[in-house]
DNA sequence: AGTATTGCTGACTTTGTAGTCATGTTTAAA
DNA sequence: TTTAAACATGACTACAAAGTCAGCAATACT
């Protein structure tokens, strides 16, 4: 039984780790940064691979390697495996599984990070491992099982069903203004002047995102010359300042949540009112199967996630 | 990633090989016959894995050794692992893969063994291996993956189904007799009478298996003294000496194929009309999904088996 | 063209593992 | 109790693989 694998010389475990290395990062190079000697031994590693499967894994691509498509399959047949078997010791030793989650910078930052504990809990202990990702390679990502959960809008998904995603959240945008940068006495509902905007100082991102394009696009629209005061690397940096009382800005309902109501007005952003995406928790129905996390499991973890964001008002 | 897997020393492709070919014999000497340098080898081997996954993988079980249930998991999991990857090597060599087809001695000989060429080429031109094995084993081994196909009756299935299982044929029985050995001008009808039975040299089965039990009970019913004249170690024996005309037999309907109506008399044996029952083409279903193996091919296999078979008349 | 980056190759050394052997221990059966 | 079978263990050898190093070739950037 599986006598042609052992007939031949030419796999073995370490050849297929340095081979899924290179695979996760796209080069050798990127697979052992700074290390011309593993690099060297990578590179061996995968020829002898390539002999033993004879078939192409690699292919130059400029530069750098990039995977052929045979290699993207023994890829992710060997994650798939290394999974499994890292899997079945973590419950022998009694060691929480690890999990990837994987979203998109800020979402990671407003939906993610407060509530990973909550999170891992629900997924049973496990230990969850966050990394940031734009939407296509996360989908991505997660249909090759490099990733176990993505946080992503839901028509970023090519085929969404119940079976591998579920919504956690409606996105909207508000206008928030602390009111000690309001005339003494000013209701809620001035706000909606886009006169009195004008002379606000405004705070906001600079991550070269969708998302801020789109709030500089709605002002211009508008009539508004949006030049905000600070320009922030982080929307939470974004916040801090709202919340401070220094500045105004336009921030999703997900991030609500962290500011006093007393102390800064918040209503909605009508110019962004379609811009509003379902945020939705989707995953790889086969991987969840293969690692026992049911379709229950996966919906009470977005509920965690839904019952993070504050409800619209 | 995966650094768990190689931080610590004592895993290999041998070693699972090691412990996957114990599991697979049931015993390490089994697993080795004859050869106690390589049982000493898996022994050690054994001990390492058990001492890297933390578990127990074996029990002893009086003189010989027995698979702890996590070591029936890991089992799984390497078997799974090395079907992988050597399905992945077969394609790239472009040498067909090997499936396995199981089932009773005497099925295999009626039904499989002539036809194993058509089969094959139906299942893609692949490789097939055949194995003997009684019903509730047979259904072990298609659970557990080390069996891809199987021919089972459908009543030895926990949960047959649409997406396990597929019908080949209704077993049914003949009393076959050579007309050479009637008086001239005999007609068909009169071999009913079973008083004309009792001077007719019979052959029959030897293999201890239900069938043989069977048709001696069903005789001994009918006040027939079954003394075959001829016990043969199998039924393609039997049906050889119908077919020289030298004896009459019970045959089962998946035999009739082979002999000439015009020389050969048979008409259906009553007493057996319960006894028969639908023989069936069973498979894992995640194991065929994950060789590629789809449900319309599978059922064209079943029908290739089924067109083996004469219509009962 | 000059330079830095990336990957490839050949010749090593070191390490882990497979493989071998002799011998001990447990267990089942004679 | 004796015997034989099945498995375990310790001490080795042989070998394949990992790991190291120096130098080369191809490519991209400036």
């Amino acid at each position: 039984m599986f006598k042609s694998l052992f007939s031949q010389k030419g796999l073995s475990l370490e050849r297929m780790r340095g081979f899924l290395e290179m695979a996760e990062a796209g080069s050798i190079a990127g697979a052992a940064p700074g290390d011309v000697v593993r690099q060297s031994l990578i590179s061996r590693q995968i020829r002898e691979l390539e002999e033993f499967f004879s078939a192409e894994l690699t292919i130059r691509k400029g530069k750098t390697l990039a995977l052929a498509p045979e290699g993207v399959r023994l890829a992710a047949i060997i994650r798939e495996q290394f999974q499994t078997l890292e899997d079945f010791r973590s419950v022998q030793v009694n060691v929480p599984r690890v999990f990837t989650l994987c979203a998109g910078a800020s979402t990671l930052e407003w939906m993610v990070t407060p509530f990973l504990t909550d999170l891992a809990r629900v997924l049973g202990g496990v230990q969850l491992r966050t990394e940031m990702r734009r939407s296509r390679p996360l989908v991505e990502a997660v249909r090759e099982g490099s990733v176990d959960l993505g946080i992503v809008r839901r028509d970023a998904i090519p085929d969404p069903s119940r079976k591998n995603c579920e919504p956690i959240v409606e996105l909207s945008f508000h206008l928030c203004v602390p009111k000690q940068l309001l005339p003494r006495k000013t209701t809620p509902d001035r706000l909606s002047d886009t006169a009195m905007w004008q002379d606000l100082p405004f705070a906001a991102g600079r991550d070269g995102g969708q998302l801020d394009g789109a709030i500089r696009d709605a002002m211009e629209q508008l009539g508004v010359s949006f030049r905000p005061r600070f320009e922030c690397g982080s929307m939470l940096q974004v916040r801090s300042l709202v919340q401070q009382g220094g500045c105004a800005a336009i921030l999703p309902n997900v991030a609500l949540s962290g500011l006093d109501p007393n102390r800064v007005f918040s209503i909605p952003f009508r110019p962004l009112a379609g811009y509003g995406r379902t945020l939705v928790l989707h995953w790889n129905p086969r991987q969840m199967n293969r690692r026992d996390v049911s379709l229950d499991t996966l919906r009470d973890a977005a509920q965690v996630l839904a019952a993070a964001v504050p409800e619209a008002k």
